[in-house]
RNA sequence: GCCAGGGUGGCGGAAUUGGUAGACGCAGUGGACUCAAAAUCCACCGGUGGCAACACUGUGGGGGUUCGACUCCCCCCCCUGGUACCA
């Protein structure tokens, strides 16, 4: 494209003034203003650089920023590193390069990539997660949280993967593959670290409810802590005096259709209710399921498998002698482990009393249990439910009564409680890793001592090359004198942790660190926390959305227990962005060979170019294909302006000091009301159209009026900003448009003297008439049936109604 | 299976409380400029029929409410994300 504008040029000089200026520093505890604290999700640095998709964000909350400083806020935008992690440590692995050297280069790629967008952050603030001046307090609020009693050990059966040496969370393993690399994972038990997370599953889904985030985000919240409501039932075990099964159940209601109960496999009362006839079999069912990966024991278990243990339970609302088998649909890690099986009434049960010939008895009326289990609760009714002396009855009920009378009557005969149970585990806070935060504890044989403040940080030692331990124990138990604390008054030897904190550890609370990044005595000052929070607006990708979230709101709600914060949520407002796919509809990966690079679109088109386009692709939240021609589209339009309003030497053209005409007033106004409310509610796509539509209307203009140039050259600050500042410049100002009043609009160049409505005949338009505003009803009906079409559409028919909605449309209803 | 969000021109997408569907941009077509091309500028641009005026039709499919439905209600289909034996 030929005569293309300097973009080079300006973005450079206007990077560096920003820069030089620290234009977008934020003043602390400034009180003239109001605060607005803006955040990304910060990256994890891969060698990989930045990707298209993490600028959408970035520029999202630019936008936003520049917006909102133009609005006269306070705005804390910063930016920072989240990067601990495996690939660096895989990295070094592999070719001796330590992790520290290699994190340093590729932050060093991400932060020149950043830069060249020309983002507003206040670079003062950068953190950087394995800085040992920030992950002292890491370590810090760990202690904190060790203190409190939510951080413990156990030997937990964890993922263990022996390609990447490492055991994984949960949420790291696939199919019963690694998240990366796809290998195997088996599991084995092993020391760990684990946090109380489910001490607070209560809090963190009532919380919820006020928060400001997409109701789809809330939703897997909630469906990831998982309450469910119901009761805690004793099942006697027949012929074993002091030996109960312990139910939990959401249906109590269904206790007589209770016709088995099913152990997990790991259940400890499992060897004990064996029979000796049964020992065998349950034994190598017990063994076999215990190999089973959590791939075989779900996805493709369709079929369900079982033993029977030879022993009986006791109903305990009819006496009834039922069996209790084993079988690996019941989880230890949920509820109790046990279960009474209602088959007729619960899909499973009546999958597994189908498999195993189990009587199937209904309790509840309204399905047809020959076919499938029924499980509706509010439909049916209750039938053969009641005890044999009749002093227990809840039949003829809806089974949503019934669960609580049954409640009431376990609770009154001491069978059984009301019991609420989560889906949310305690969270495995260690990683056999070295590229992580040391513990900050010590070790005497059982016993774990925690460093005390002032023994932090607690660095890593740096490792001539970093190997597997080869034992499940991180590249850290190679580095025996790091390993071993000798206590100089008794000799005694103490052994220091070699499991490392997880990656989310930094990200927990990297945003409080960015209200007082340099602190050096405190983790943060309480009175900047107490300006800056909450975070008014949190930017990221949906991949976060349940995870990294709850984990920092979990931190935030402990540390607001402890007093650190004054919140009680850190995040107020939270909108995830869509993906950018690539330019075939499909997620942009090396492989596809889709990808597209942000340096080569910005050394192409420049970067106010690159922020419009990703801008004006779409809704944010909305995932969409990147397209060649579309930047095309912004990147003419941004050229068209500056070839309209600058000449070839470089100046300002002629401008007219006249006031700007009715239409022209109309557009202006329109626009900044509409750019206004459309950035209020992150609505960039449409903000930029209006921003096109008004500067078709400038090119149509025979001399373009000062004051339309202006405002038009404010409303794109946000968006182009390295256009803007110097088109602002070439105006004559000598100060930057980043603190520039935004304008305001004038309601009444809103309203126009005549208005044109449509004329509808049946719902169908058949004529418009322009009209003066307001014109009551009989001057519309009449313009309107003045109008041939409208004439030649009603005659010869009966009106049967004719409705006017004023400044709107006009329809008239004939037969 | 369950939960959430979506289906609008050739494409990305617009449409306050139900009130002229397709703003804005891309692609395409025709024209101007040019020796020519690129760039730029102007015009057209959902489909069918018609020289045209215009008519009919059209927001995943089928019903409904309404003077009027992309928008509200019911049923169904498809796509995306999450989750998955959680008792």
């Amino acid at each position: 494209m030929a005569d293309r504008y300097p973009f080079t040029k300006i973005e450079a000089k206007w990077q560096q003034y920003w820069e030089e200026n620290k234009t977008f520093k934020a003043i602390d505890n400034l009180t003239d203003k109001p605060k607005y604290y803006i955040l990304d999700m910060f990256p994890y640095p891969s060698g990989a650089g930045l990707h298209v998709g993490h600028p959408e964000g970035y520029t999202a909350t630019d936008i936003f920023s520049r917006y909102k400083r133009m609005r006269g806020f306070n705005v804390l935008h910063p930016m920072g590193w989240d990067a601990f992690g495996l690939p660096a440590e895989q990295y070094a692995i592999e070719t001796g390069t330590p992790p520290s050297i290699k994190t340093a280069e590729n932050i060093a790629t991400f932060k020149r990539q950043i830069k060249s967008l020309g983002f507003s952050y206040d670079w003062d603030r950068e953190i950087n997660t394995t800085d040992e001046k920030y992950y002292k307090w890491t370590q810090w609020i760990f202690l904190q949280l060790y203190k409190k009693g939510l951080a413990y050990q156990a030997e937990v059966a964890v993922n263990w993967c022996p390609e990447l040496g490492t055991v994984l969370a949960n949420e790291e393993v696939i199919d019963g593959k690694s998240e990366r690399g796809g290998y195997p994972v088996i599991r084995k038990p092993m020391r760990q670290w684990m946090l109380k997370i489910t001490e607070y599953a209560e809090r963190l889904l009532d919380d919820l409810d006020n928060l400001d985030w997409s109701e789809s985000i809330k939703d897997m919240q909630r469906n990831w802590i998982g309450k469910s409501e119901g009761a805690d039932v004793v099942f006697p075990v027949d012929g074993f005096e002091d030996l109960s099964l312990e139910v939990f159940t959401t249906r109590p209601d269904t206790l007589f259709g209770a016709t088995y109960m099913v152990m997990a496999p790991e259940h400890p009362y499992l060897q004990t209710i064996t029979s000796a006839e049964n020992r065998s079999a349950v034994d190598s069912y017990r063994q076999k399921a215990e190999r089973k990966s959590d791939l075989d024991r779900t996805d493709l278990a369709k079929e369900k498998t079982g033993v029977f243990t030879g022993s009986y339970a006791i109903n305990p609302v009819n006496q009834k002698r039922i069996p209790i088998w084993v079988s690996d649909y019941v989880l230890m890690s949920y509820g109790t482990g046990a279960i009474m099986a209602v088959p007729a009434h619960d899909t499973r049960d009546y999958e597994f009393a189908q498999a195993f010939e189990l009587p199937i008895v209904e309790v509840v009326s309204g399905g047809d249990i020959s076919q499938e289990a029924f499980t509706d609760i509010e439909d049916g009714v209750m039938v053969n439910s009641a005890s044999q002396d009749g002093d227990f009855s809840i039949d003829g009920l809806k089974p949503s009564v019934a669960i609580g009378k049954t409640i009431e009557w376990l609770e009154k005969t001491n069978k059984g409680k009301a019991a609420v149970n989560y889906k949310l585990r305690d969270w495995l806070f260690s990683r056999q890793r070295y590229w992580g935060e040391p513990f900050p504890v010590l070790h005497d044989g059982d016993n774990s001592i925690p460093l005390s403040t002032s023994d932090l940080p607690l660095t890593l030692p740096v490792l001539e090359r970093i190997k597997p331990s080869g034992t499940g124990e991180s590249p850290l138990a190679n580095a025996k004198e790091w390993l071993e604390v000798v206590d100089p008054e008794t000799g005694k030897v103490f052994k220091r942790e070699t499991n490392t904190m997880p990656q989310w550890a930094g990200s927990c609370w990297y945003y409080l660190r960015f209200i007082d990044p340099h602190n050096e005595d405190q983790a943060w000052d309480p009175e900047k926390e107490k300006y800056w929070m909450p975070v008014d607006l949190y930017i990221g990708g949906a991949e976060h959305a349940v995870l990294h979230l709850l984990y920092a709101r979990f931190w935030h709600k402990v540390l607001y227990d402890l007093g650190f914060v004054s919140t009680r949520e850190p995040f107020r407002k939270l909108v995830n962005q869509g993906m950018i796919l690539g330019t075939d509809g499909e997620k942009m990966s090396k492989s596809r060979g889709n990808v597209i690079n942000p340096d080569e679109v910005v050394a192409q088109y420049g970067a106010d170019t690159m922020r419009l386009y990703e801008m004006f692709m779409g809704p944010l939240e909305r995932s969409k294909p990147w397209n060649t021609s579309g930047i095309e589209g912004v990147y003419r339009f941004l050229n068209k302006l500056w070839r309209h309003f600058i000449d070839d030497s470089g100046e300002l053209i002629q401008l007219s000091s006249e006031k700007p005409d009715a239409e022209t007033l109309t557009v202006i106004h329109a626009s900044i009301k509409k750019v206004g409310n459309d950035l209020d509610n992150l609505a960039f796509n449409t903000a930029i159209s209006q921003l096109m539509v008004y500067s078709n209307h400038m090119r149509d203009l025979d001399t373009v009026p000062r004051e339309a140039f202006e405002t038009f050259v404010a409303l794109l600050a946000p968006f182009a900003p390295h256009m803007a500042e110097e088109l602002w410049s070439l105006l004559g100002h000598e100060t930057t448009l980043a603190y520039q009043a935004w304008p305001v609009y004038d309601e009444s160049h809103l309203t126009t003297k005549t208005v044109t409505l449509a004329v509808q005949v049946n719902g169908k338009v058949r004529a418009q008439i322009e009209i003066d505003v307001d014109a009551d009803k009989d001057a519309v009906l009449k313009a309107a049936h003045d109008q041939a079409p409208i004439q030649q559409h009603v005659e010869g028919k009966t009106i049967v109604k004719e409705i006017v909605v004023p400044n709107r449309i006009v329809n008239i209803v004939v037969k």
